[in-house]
DNA sequence: AACTGCATCAAGAAATAGTATTGATCTGGT
DNA sequence: ACCAGATCAATACTATTTCTTGATGCAGTT
């Protein structure tokens, strides 16, 4: 009975730094050294309520989502990252305190993470993860801000059709159960909404 | 959608714990506070070859197994535990030095778990502890001693049938796969050996 | 040399779990 | 009274996991 083995690649971080600026070969050398790979199987928790977020995650390659159950227990997806995003909550990482989110696995994921004592080490060695991670945090704050916009101001229907424009890859790669609870409406009813806009007319 | 709750009652503990020896309130409370749980599912590590053991962990529900994979690849499983058992690796708890054992769950699982420093706090805090884990241990101690002897000395057909005795309640609640690699051979073996067993005679 | 107790590999079959669709019925807001 | 959407239950479909079977091999007995 075989197990998975850690493929211990940084290549995919580094080319992601090297697109928003380039990096020296010291620098590159602190990435390989401080952030770590992490192997995590669908469904598996990255984080869970109640635990402090201790790191902060890349996907190099498979799918995490963040999410919130509130009291009737159900579940609220407040993100998707796929390859080359970034996954945290970031509240609870610089609070070091409980987070009310949890991550997992959609799909068997494969992350390199770095933990806070580490990255501290990371901006004082490298002053210029500073201004790499502050344009990457400013990336994620105007997507989420997008998106809230979306749904404040959106029926169903819109909120669909809008997730399948800034989402289509996502499309048939996610089941439509976690795009449901991503765009806040039941399957069952995004199952109709989509049979509605295929067939138009009846 | 509705997900699993981490509800968090230590009742299932500390009614173990009673039933070994009553607990005063304020051992009850001291272990209110110090046990944390924690939901593992299916397929989730709790464990890692190679990670320090850093807890005692108390299956409340679920299944957990440890494990080693050996040279070639092959799994080992050395205990199983269900409801009010306990599973760890002590040698690297007490040594915080890295395993050499895994430790995933079977079955979506919830345990509650003590670190290190709060099991040392309860020791402090509540002396008795000191003998209800001798306890715990010895019991365990016990029945892996008689897993031993009875594996070093059978062939496949009586080890199943010894697994049958004393492990009769997970014989219909875990997959053929882990009963063989507990007793330590093929799941083919195992198949034809449950048919051999069934019809005696042909 | 043949037999016994097991392993390995490959292929299907069977069982289970996860996902999607559909109808019926309900609700709160216009 | 109507619309956007929820809830519940039943069914269908799909994918994944688990089990079985046959073929073959091999190391120790007899």
């Amino acid at each position: 009975m075989k197990e998975n083995i850690l493929y211990t690649s940084v290549a995919p971080l580094l080319e992601y730094f090297n697109r928003l600026i380039p990096l020296s070969s010291e620098e590159k050398q602190l990435v390989a050294e401080l952030f770590k790979p992490r192997l995590y199987r669908k469904r598996q928790y990255v984080l869970q309520e109640g635990d402090v977020c201790s790191s902060f995650n890349f996907v190099v390659r498979g799918c995490l989502r963040m999410y919130k159950i509130d009291d009737k227990g159900n579940t609220h997806i407040i993100q998707f990252a796929t390859e080359n995003w970034w996954l945290m909550d970031i509240g609870s990482f610089h609070g070091k305190e409980p987070s009310e989110l949890n991550i997992d696995a959609i799909e068997d994921t494969m992350v390199l993470h770095i933990s806070y004592n580490d990255l501290i080490n990371l901006y004082t060695k490298g002053p210029k993860f500073n201004l790499i991670f502050r344009v990457l945090i400013e990336n994620s704050f105007v997507s989420l801000q997008k998106r809230l916009l979306q749904n404040i101001s959106s029926t169903a229907e819109e909120r669909y059709l809008s997730f399948m424009q800034d989402y289509s890859h996502l499309n048939n790669r996610l089941p439509q159960v976690q795009i449901a609870s991503f765009i806040g409406i039941t399957p069952e009813f995004l199952s109709r909404l989509r049979n509605k806009l295929v067939k138009p007319k009846s």
